[in-house]
DNA sequence: ATTAAATGTACGGCAAGCCTAACACTTTGT
DNA sequence: ACAAAGTGTTAGGCTTGCCGTACATTTAAT
């Protein structure tokens, strides 16, 4: 009973709604309305959605919040947005806005193991000196050559 | 006049399209269904759009062919997938299967200017060695000590 | 407490993409 | 050349996901 995939649409919406959820104390639709620029219907419609695979709990004008279910998967959507941002802005040096836009997509499509890699492979950048070069400086060093 | 966004959808026919035409003489219609594995009558559908587009020529029951506005963006799009399917398995050493399919589902998704970046990235990572380390030796290494 | 504004929902519609089934055309084998 | 098989097309249907509008409910202001 692990892992039934949904759409990458219904993650924006889980995602959302996590986010709101750290953030501030209720989830109101019309918010994630806002965040996702999507019609307040849409929001109901996609609610309804979530409600009937039994990740977020709803009812009609009632408090919108996630089960557990839910939040385990809204937390993995959230987390590989993370690594995403992570490797774009500080290995691959991409601005932020574009490295949030990219990540937004990316997370949808990206495999576990790829993702799992990746994990790997920015902890390794992180610490990885050799005879005084940092690496990353260099790459960026390189990049900025390459730029003009 | 230049780029305007299709659906990743019609981005597969387009890379599907350009891939036989390398391999073989003619496109059969059928063809593209079995590789995307969709029925017939979607191809026929897709191809319509695409024609509409200027992407394809199409006429019923006549030779499928890019125009070269087509080509041009099929190339884009096989060269995106290709840049990605190298930094998986090359830099994160993700077997092949599973790079192909990243690397298809990310080609859609990906911005030019994080394609340019990995592109560089790939390239630098290539030739950097440093006190006769190999740089993705080691991240084999560090990775390979992580797996177990 | 009452009303105005804000928010949530239901309904009907639309577009993209896919499907199946039936029919049209082409190719192939004999 | 002609039937059978293969391929292409059309028509109709389904699902997802979005929209706008009108209506229901809740919240906030007075």
């Amino acid at each position: 009973m692990r892992k039934k995939k949904i759409s990458a649409s219904l993650e924006d919406y889980l995602e959302t709604i996590y986010e709101i959820i750290e953030e501030k104390q209720g989830v109101k639709a019309i918010e994630i309305s806002r965040r996702l620029k999507v019609g307040r219907s849409s929001v109901t419609e996609a609610l309804k959605n979530l409600a009937e695979k039994k990740l977020v709990n709803y009812g009609r004008y009632d408090v919108i919040s996630l089960t557990p279910a839910g939040e385990r998967a809204a937390r993995e959507i959230q987390f590989k947005h993370q690594v995403l941002y992570d490797f774009l802005v500080n290995i691959l040096g991409v601005n932020e806005d574009e490295a949030q836009n990219n990540a937004c997509r990316l997370e949808h499509v990206i495999s576990e193991n790829v993702l799992k890699r990746l994990i790997l492979f920015i902890e390794f950048n992180k610490n990885f000196h050799c005879a005084d070069h940092n690496y990353l400086e260099e790459f960026k060093k390189f990049y900025s050559e390459k730029e003009e």
